[in-house]
DNA sequence: ATGAAAGCGCTAACAC
DNA sequence: GTGTTAGCGCTTTCAT
């Protein structure tokens, strides 16, 4: 069968197409008896609009949003956030996930542009300081309004919400000084991500203010699980911390395992802290103290921050959101 | 600046819109020369095609996923799988989450319509072998292919992809009654759950089969962790079993913590299996044998039947798949 | 091999 | 308060 569409709902009211587009969507310009029987047909009916047309003429009402992978929480987290928070406004979200690939985040921005986004919401695939990729410009010259999630860009005209990256690698720091512990590793990501090494300043002021004794070692592995493990049981050959930070949630669980393969008891021989929550530890009753930072409010900036740039048809009023975590023990 | 059409880039070339839509689609119906040139002029003007336009006369060369959460690590490596699928073969998904609610499933179904999907992949929200949503009708009379996702249901001419869940629970109730534990309690999805009743009768099989003097307790919970944790935080007060079943992965995760509560130390007092894997525990060092899905496997065979579905425009021809997991120790 | 015209379903602009 | 017309960008049909 195809689709009921506003013509045949018209013909059954007696009334004209326009007629049954204004009942539907601005019912106060019907006069209201006309516009009851009207919306009682279209619900008898099964009417459902086609955004295939609305889209054509008017704005889509719709968001895309891409992220670098929906298996890591952070991001399944953030990702179902923004996506109720935009519902609520009425606005739909097209999700994209990049695989962490160049082409395929580009690919994404592209499928977005086709279906006429509104806007769109990006936690870009590198940590890299001076990544810049390309599709920037094509949204700038479109006026699409772009909101960075997590993951800062230096482009203008564009804003973000992030975490307050120095604030929580301090805060860590403060709560792993108090344990008076002989020697803390630090695992961080890559040497060129801005994300990791706001935190890694952050841990460093925290341990210069205390002007503790204790020996602090750092490994710059990247965000990911597989490297953080190999180069910690490497250094776990050499050394004995009796505490590790992992700089996310990646590297934490990477951290987690090579001290398995090294025999330590975890939480009691080594502990363990992490900026982002390992959410499963706790059912594995291992202890491990992080900086939580609430996905939900990220979300909820993130989608609040598009819209007003959609509605306002000004990109220039934005400003970036920082959001700062808390310490969770 | 406007988006580039069709026309802008006909008006450089010299040919008619009608032309570049054919070098751009389908270019063995142009020139060579001709198409070649067009070609180049809408990479360099940065062409980039508007999907609402197309979809409003052809296909949309899109379906439509819904799932009842992407935070269970089992649907976002489904969803992960089903979106390469997809991709590969030319074809878009727009992710939807259920957020387990009923109308928020119905709402999700109803967009999709309105964005003209061509077919639909969705992970039903409920257990209850008697749940038979609205939209099902809806989607047959638009005639809308449907490819269920884990969860059967009772409808005809829809097709789905399942785990051979009696298989499942016999595998690893063979693996498990290897170990000769005396007291083996098993934890289960609620009690009108097709797949938990699946799994629980190979269970049984499995330990009928053995013929072992093993004592086995059944607890009914929910696939989620919370009420599972709840009930078998309760059962270790009064029961003292050397190994726990869990029968998804968030019932195992509650099991564990119920027994972190009761001071059980976790792989040596007590012994977990659990169908689908968890990946975390391996990070903590804790053995435990699941059976794994292939689920790679199952996005690749769900999108597959999909796109047979609406490509010959003839659901009826389609069988359900049935997915078998392996042992993983 | 190319083009002209019509139409997909909806709504903004302009009548009445 | 309601209707007519035209057009969004693309493709299908029919001509050349």
């Amino acid at each position: 069968m195809r689709k009921i569409k506003l013509a045949d709902i018209a013909k059954v009211a007696n009334v004209s197409s326009i007629t049954v587009s204004r009942a539907l969507s601005t019912p106060e310009k019907v006069k209201p008896e006309t516009c009851e029987k009207i919306q009682k047909i279209a619900q008898d009916m099964g009417y459902i609009p086609n955004f295939m047309a609305k889209g054509l003429k008017s704005k889509s009402k719709t968001i895309g949003v891409i992220v670098p992978t929906i298996i890591n929480p952070f991001f399944a987290s953030a990702v179902k956030s923004i996506i109720r928070s935009a519902n609520k406004t009425g606005y739909n979200c097209l999700l994209f996930s990049s695989d962490e690939s160049q082409s395929i985040e580009q690919n994404a921005v592209n499928t977005l542009i086709s279906y006429n986004i509104d806007g769109v919401i990006i936690a870009v695939i590198s940590e890299d300081e001076h990544y810049t990729p390309a599709y920037f410009s094509t949204l700038k010259k479109l006026e699409i309004p772009v909101v960075l999630l997590d993951r800062h860009i230096d482009a203008p005209h564009v804003c973000g919400v992030y975490l307050d990256n120095i604030d929580s690698g301090y805060k860590l720091g403060k709560e792993v000084i108090s344990n008076n512990f002989q020697r803390i590793l630090i695992v961080s990501g890559s040497p060129n991500s801005k994300v990791a090494n706001a935190r890694l300043a952050g841990l460093k002021m925290a341990a210069e203010e205390a002007g503790s004794s204790v020996i602090i070692d750092v490994i710059k592995a990247d965000f990911n699980t597989e490297l953080a493990k190999r180069l910690v049981q490497d250094y776990l050959g050499q050394h004995k911390p009796d505490a590790i930070i992992g700089l996310n949630n990646q590297i934490t669980l990477g951290a987690l395992e090579a001290s398995v393969v090294h025999n330590y008891q975890l939480g009691s021989d080594i502990h363990f802290y992490s900026i982002d929550e390992i959410k499963t530890a706790k059912n594995f009753g291992i202890s491990i103290p992080c900086i939580r930072h609430d996905v939900e409010d990220f979300g909820y900036h993130a989608v609040t921050q598009l819209i007003r740039a959609i509605e306002s048809d000004n990109c220039d009023k934005l400003s970036d959101i920082i959001i700062r975590g808390t310490v969770v023990k």
